[in-house]
RNA sequence: GGGCGUAUAGCUCAGUUGGCUAGAGCGCAGCUCUGAUAAAGCUGAGGUCAUUGGUUCGAAUCCAAUUACGCCCA
């Protein structure tokens, strides 16, 4: 008995050393297998897993042990999941199913995304409300019942896709989740019950404010109370330390969003447009009849001109218009600069944007002036001259442009207006150090608003001037913009409104059509504009911190350079956006009085970092919230008293940025709040991984703030801040051409059409294989080809949104398919149909190992090295290293091991035949241990084996095996197996085939025609060693009668020397050319010495140079009689002499390979026995087949052979040596 | 505009500290093998290693410049 079965009393361990003879143990036949049918195979084993609860059980036996934290980045919960999300999902479960199988304990905790305005977009839509004032129509309360429906019913449809694609974690009822959902917003009382096992009641959106709680189980909803007040604290802890603040910025907005974008929304809202864009002149005062030339693509934006800004380093022209005389300054070199001229030939970079037609061409400046009656240029002054002047603005008759403080009031700037702040100013330069302003597009002088602009704004704040800011939240003009008030900035009318009022005044120069290529609001496709808001902040001054804890984390892959990536984006990030006037989301728990004290605006604010804080210091609307989750509209309600001045404070009305929501998990969902101890055991999570682009700025970024945040002062150590100790980043997945897939043109790939028609497991393990860094072409989904496919549920047509299911063709899956799973399968089924006809009982007593022939031990020692391949990969979150490693695997056991090894299994049933049984035996092992090693990666097909060739014949779980492979231990490399040395030695013995094969090749004498001899001669006493011990496999493989060692094949072959650059180099510097020439003109004899290792003088121009063996690479060239090659140092000689008997084998073989594929093709079953006829005049064929009777009739299973001519229809004529033959086969009863 | 990266066969990509005739998979052509295989194996055709210059006995590899593309930042 193994000791290791007194360990492990439930336990797998290996088969070399089975507990035969216990008296508990009975081993029943196996069952036949047929094909491998992998997607139905899959659901049944779903089904399985499921009725036997295999996943509990794993959970229930690795209680206790050594603890291994995976953290999850939540998933959206708004749409369906796409073939996309389930790469880093296989990544997920495949990491979590090693370390469980490797003896931890696992936190198992899925999370959804649930707050922001991803799921406002898609509830907009659903409720068909077009803007935020429709959404306050609807009411807010009601529209917020509805994201969170929304977000329920499509965690519950991810889960359930999830569970498809056989990611175990500890999932909800799916069921229970949409009974919440369609609850949400009632008084109804709810009875659930939780995926820990406990019924808990209330109504709906009570309980659902507490899914995932650690007691509850399940995954993490981001819309939870604990995590919502968890951000609270975090937000706390930044105002206590003075980061929180209200400032303003010019951002880009949508009007009919009522909403500022981020540089992320706005970089996916791109497209090109036509503007009309203006030349218009700035009158200069005390310079009589001179103007600034300034140049706009959007001309609403001079409303608010404030100031023009030059680079004082430029050269500027003053050029005089013929036709009236007038002066205009602009830049020199954009007189005859041509503006977009590489664009009007080539486009704006993508396919997609090529120059409009129906635009002509641009003018130069100077071109424009020409046509206008002709100028001269009078003088080339500086931009630095210029600076100062003043100017009279376009719009100086606004209202706005007479109000003092600007508008929105500055007290900074108290004192000033627009039209006091016009004048020359510098432009200045960037962080840097590039001139803002540059000659170029436009004239060189930039007309500077600094409430439209975001450079404009900038550099207003620099120079002290006023800001106006025009728009109000739906995009329109305020009031006091005269005939400007309520009108669009948008509409094109306006800009036509520009023109008229500009013409009017005689300021308009010209008006053109500019394409270019402007940012639109994703959702709506309208034009952002940019507008002057009031945002809460969090000051980043704090990044050092940021970076250290960057710093003691470990990112993977690392040809990503993720950790410089992160390190740089948090050197050049600015201070953190974190609110947006929205609906859906965390509410800010951030409570202000604005006031005046003196003519002078005052801001009170207070930030609260809990619940119970809150109802501490309400004041006022409590009641209100009570019952509710904290999020808007409820929230509002409540208003708390400013200390200072003893009146209300209200809650600022805007939501929280929602990647707030996903960087507290590792504190709201592990139990920071509730258990200090539980949450220490869980922090830092070993791992997280995610599709990395774009994620440095945003989950990565938020989890390494909010835990630098959240540890400042528990802590000096960066590595006890770190949220998780390592990162693996992986890419997107792209279509077959590597291209983007988009929902919207039907070129994104559902999960469940790719599930369905490819298998989970194939698309596991394609995830799995895939190099990380690279984007993964995963294929193509053809739009106009609907398909029905087989679910768990029965076949459909439609994804449950309705969407026909179309054909996915995936080259990387038809891949792994053909050369992993199928071949894998084959072998298994290979085993087990042979091993049930041989009644072999896999609980007889092992042949032992070191018994056994030199290629089973050599295919044991090649799964121990897989075995240890396996745990350093996956422990070093490298699992694409495994797989190409078990791929390598499989293609030995496939197309070597059982390929040499078939006739072993075919002997008839004698139990004495310790040689079949050593070959069962191992390959039982290797089909085994490969289904609990890949486990992990294909988790369905490696239960099928396992249960098949383990469980099943066993009559179930028995007292040392699991019911499932799932429950083994993972294997553990056995070093007394391993033997590197043996492993050299078949790797020979291929190289040995591999040359045969090429020889008979050249010879063009087919395998199966029988050789007299081969030849070999090697070097090193080891390799000829090898290669005589692997004589039979050899023999066997190449048809040949008799393998000889030779000592040299020197009267065969004729060779060539080649210099060893690398050896001869070093010593002989330049020398080296005149050597190679020398080698190659030197006689073959002269240099014979060589291969024996002596040295060998060569003149070389005017010096002898002394060669030794290590100085040349050696070859052979040609054959005399035999044919010949060599590599590695490895020579061998094919004798290519044919005799009668040879030939005469040859036919034999010929029949009998002949016999066989007509069995196949009649689908017998193997072990059918059959009469052979045929027919032929050929007499050597006659001659063949009688003399190679019983070769013939023990190969093919034949009772008989007989000659005819009664060829019935099913007869097939066949080649036979060189001679016609036709045959047929009958089975016999 | 700045930073980073990439450029190798028809396609997708390897190529280590510089050194042998620059490789693999897919695709193509031919051959072979096959009582598990939907296969597989072998051979062949297919390369200005983006361009130019430099370092070196020797460069796909190191350096510089250029070109094209991608990503990030502005």
């Amino acid at each position: 008995m193994n000791l290791r079965f007194e360990i492990s009393e439930t336990r797998w361990v290996s088969f070399l050393d089975p507990p035969y003879g216990d008296s508990r143990l009975g081993f029943a036949m196996f069952e036949k297998v047929g094909d491998a049918s992998f997607v139905k195979g899959e659901h049944e084993i779903l089904k399985f897993w499921e009725e036997h609860h295999i996943f509990q059980k794993l959970r229930r036996q690795n209680t206790g042990k050594p603890k291994w934290n995976f953290l999850d980045g939540p998933i959206t919960a708004n749409n369906p999941m796409g073939v996309h999300h389930a790469w880093g999902r296989t990544y997920k479960d495949a990491y979590q199913r090693f370390f469980a199988m490797t003896g931890h304990e696992l936190r198992y905790q899925n999370g959804f995304d649930c707050q922001g305005l991803w799921v406002e977009v898609e509830v907009e839509k659903q409720l068909n409300l077009g803007s935020k004032t429709a959404i306050e129509q609807y009411g807010i309360d009601k529209f917020v019942d509805e994201c969170k429906r929304r977000v329920l019913k499509f965690a519950a449809r991810q889960t359930e896709q999830s569970i498809r694609l056989g990611y175990w974690t500890d999932w909800d009822d799916p069921d229970m989740l949409r009974l919440l959902a369609s609850k949400i917003g009632t008084d109804e009382v709810v009875t659930i019950t939780t995926p820990s096992g406990k019924t808990e009641s209330g109504i709906a959106s009570e309980l659902v404010s507490r899914l995932g709680n650690a007691e509850w189980g399940g995954s993490y909803f981001t819309f939870s109370t604990e995590n919502n007040e968890t951000i609270w604290a975090f937000l706390k802890k930044c105002f206590q330390r003075g980061k929180v603040y209200r400032g303003y910025d010019v951002m880009p907005w949508s009007g009919r969003g009522g909403s500022a974008y981020s540089q992320m929304e706005v970089a996916d809202g791109r497209k090109l447009t036509v503007h009309k864009s203006i030349f218009v002149r700035f009158p200069l005062k005390n310079r009589e009849n001179e103007y600034l030339l300034i140049w706009t693509t959007t001309p609403w934006t001079l409303t608010s001109n404030v100031a023009a800004a030059v680079n004082p380093d430029l050269d500027y022209v003053k050029l005089r218009s013929k036709r009236d005389g007038s002066v205009y300054y602009f830049a020199k070199d954009n007189l005859e600069y041509q503006r977009l001229a590489k664009e009007f030939k080539e486009g704006f970079g993508r396919p997609e944007w090529s120059w409009p037609s129906g635009v002509p061409k641009l003018k130069t400046i100077g071109q424009i002036f020409k046509e206008q009656g002709g100028y001269e240029i009078e003088a080339t002054i500086k931009g630095a001259e210029m600076i100062g002047w003043e100017y009279t603005g376009p719009f100086d008759d606004l209202p706005a442009q007479s109000t003092l403080g600007g508008v929105p009031f500055d007290t900074r700037v108290k004192d000033k207006c627009g039209k006091t702040c016009h004048r020359v100013v510098d432009g200045g330069r960037d962080f840097k150090g590039n001139p803002m302003v540059v000659a170029g597009e436009g004239t060189g002088i930039v007309h500077i608003a600094p409430g439209c602009g975001d450079v404009d704004h900038t550099l207003g704040q620099q120079l002290g001037i006023v800001g106006i800011a025009p728009l109000a939240e739906d995009g329109s003009f305020l009031d006091g913009f005269g005939a400007f008030t309520g009108k669009n900035s948008t509409d094109p009318a306006t800009a036509e409104f520009v023109f008229e009022q500009l013409k009017q005044k005689h300021l308009l120069v010209m008006v053109e059509q500019y394409p270019h290529i402007y940012p639109h609001c994703w959702r709506t496709g309208d034009e952002l504009v940019f507008r002057l808001v009031d945002e809460w902040f969090i000051n980043m001054d704090w990044r050092n911190e940021i970076k250290e804890v960057t710093e003691a984390i470990r990112w993977l892959p690392e040809s990503v350079n993720g950790k410089e990536r992160e390190l740089e984006w948090l050197t050049s990030m600015r201070d953190w956006m974190i609110s947006k006037k929205r609906f859906w989301g965390l509410a800010l728990p951030i409570w202000v009085e604005e006031y005046e004290v003196n003519g002078q605006k005052q801001i009170d604010f207070e930030v609260i970092g809990s619940l119970a804080e809150l109802k501490e210091r309400a004041v006022e609307g409590w009641d209100v919230l009570a019952g509710h989750t904290p999020h808007r509209p409820w929230i509002d309600a409540v208003k708390i008293r400013n200390p200072k001045t003893g009146r209300l404070m209200s809650r600022i009305v805007d939501v929280g940025n929602p990647w707030l929501d996903a960087g507290i998990v590792p504190f709201s969902t592990m139990q920071f709040n509730t258990s200090r101890v539980e949450w220490a055991k869980q922090f830092p999570a070993d791992f997280v991984t995610e599709c990395f682009p774009g994620q440095f700025r945003n989950w990565f970024y938020s989890l390494l703030s909010l835990a630098t945040m959240m540890r400042h002062g528990e802590s000096t150590d960066p590595a006890m801040k770190r949220p998780f100790k390592t990162l693996l980043g992986h890419r997107l997945v792209m279509n077959e051409e590597g291209k983007p897939m988009h929902k919207s043109d039907g070129t994104a790939i559902w999960f469940e059409e790719a599930a369905e028609q490819l298998g989970v497991d194939t698309m596991r393990w394609m995830y799995l294989a895939q190099n990380p860094a690279s984007d993964l072409r995963f294929g193509t989904r053809h739009k106009d080809k609907p398909v029905t496919i087989e679910t768990p549920d029965g076949p459909t047509d439609k994804t449950a949104e309705g969407i026909p299911v179309c054909e996915v063709v995936s080259k990387p899956a038809d891949e792994v398919r053909r050369q992993i799973l199928i071949p894998l399968w084959n072998s298994y089924a290979f085993f087990v149909n042979y091993a049930r006809l041989d009644e072999f009982d896999p609980l007889a007593p092992p042949v032992p190992v070191s018994e056994r022939p030199e290629i089973d031990r050599w295919i044991l020692s090649n799964l121990q090295a897989l075995i240890a391949t396996a745990h350093k990969e996956f422990a070093d979150y490298n699992v694409a290293e495994f797989c190409r490693a078990a791929t390598a695997f499989i293609d030995d056991l496939s197309n070597w091991y059982i390929r040499r090894n078939r006739r072993r299994f075919w002997r008839s049933r004698d139990t004495s035949d310790t040689d079949k049984l050593a070959a069962y035996q191992t390959l039982y092992e290797v089909l085994v241990t490969m289904s609990q090693l890949l486990a992990p990666c294909a988790p369905f097909l490696s239960e099928r084996m396992f249960r098949h060739l383990v469980v099943e014949p066993l009559g179930g779980a028995g007292p040392f095996n699991p019911e499932s492979v799932h429950l083994c231990d993972y294997p553990v490399a056995n070093k007394e197996l391993l033997d590197p040395e043996l492993n050299e030695r078949m790797a020979l013995a291929q190289l040995v085939v591999r040359l045969g094969h090429k020889l008979r090749e050249e010879s063009d004498l087919r395998v199966r025609q029988p050789l007299a001899e081969l030849r070999f001669a090697c070097q090193d006493p080891r390799q000829r060693a090898a290669i005589e011990r692997l004589a039979d496999v050899i023999q066997e493989e190449l048809n040949v009668k008799t393998l000889t060692s030779c000592d040299h094949l020197d009267d065969l072959v004729t060779y060539v020397f080649k210099p060893n650059q690398k050896a001869l180099g070093p010593k002989y510097g330049k020398q080296l050319g005149a050597i190679t020439a020398a080698l190659a003109t030197t006689d073959a004899k002269t240099l014979a010495p060589l291969r024996r290792g002596e040295t060998v003088s060569l003149k070389v121009g005017e010096t002898n140079i002394e060669l030794s063996q290590a100085d040349v690479f050696i070859s052979t060239q040609q054959a005399a009689e035999w044919l010949c090659t060599d590599d590695h140092g490895v020579q061998i000689a094919l004798s290519t002499h044919l005799t009668p008997e040879l030939i005469q084998e040859g036919i034999a073989r010929d029949f009998v390979r002949q016999v066989q594929q007509l069995r196949k093709d009649a689908n017998l079953e193997i072990q059918a026995r059959i009469e052979i006829f045929y027919s032929t005049d050929d007499t050597e064929v006659i001659d063949a087949i009688e003399t190679w009777a019983d070769y013939i009739k023990a190969e093919t299973l034949a009772v008989s052979r007989e000659r005819s001519n009664a060829m019935p229809a099913d007869s097939k004529p066949v080649t036979v040596g060189n001679a016609k033959v036709t045959i047929w086969i009958a089975v016999t009863d």
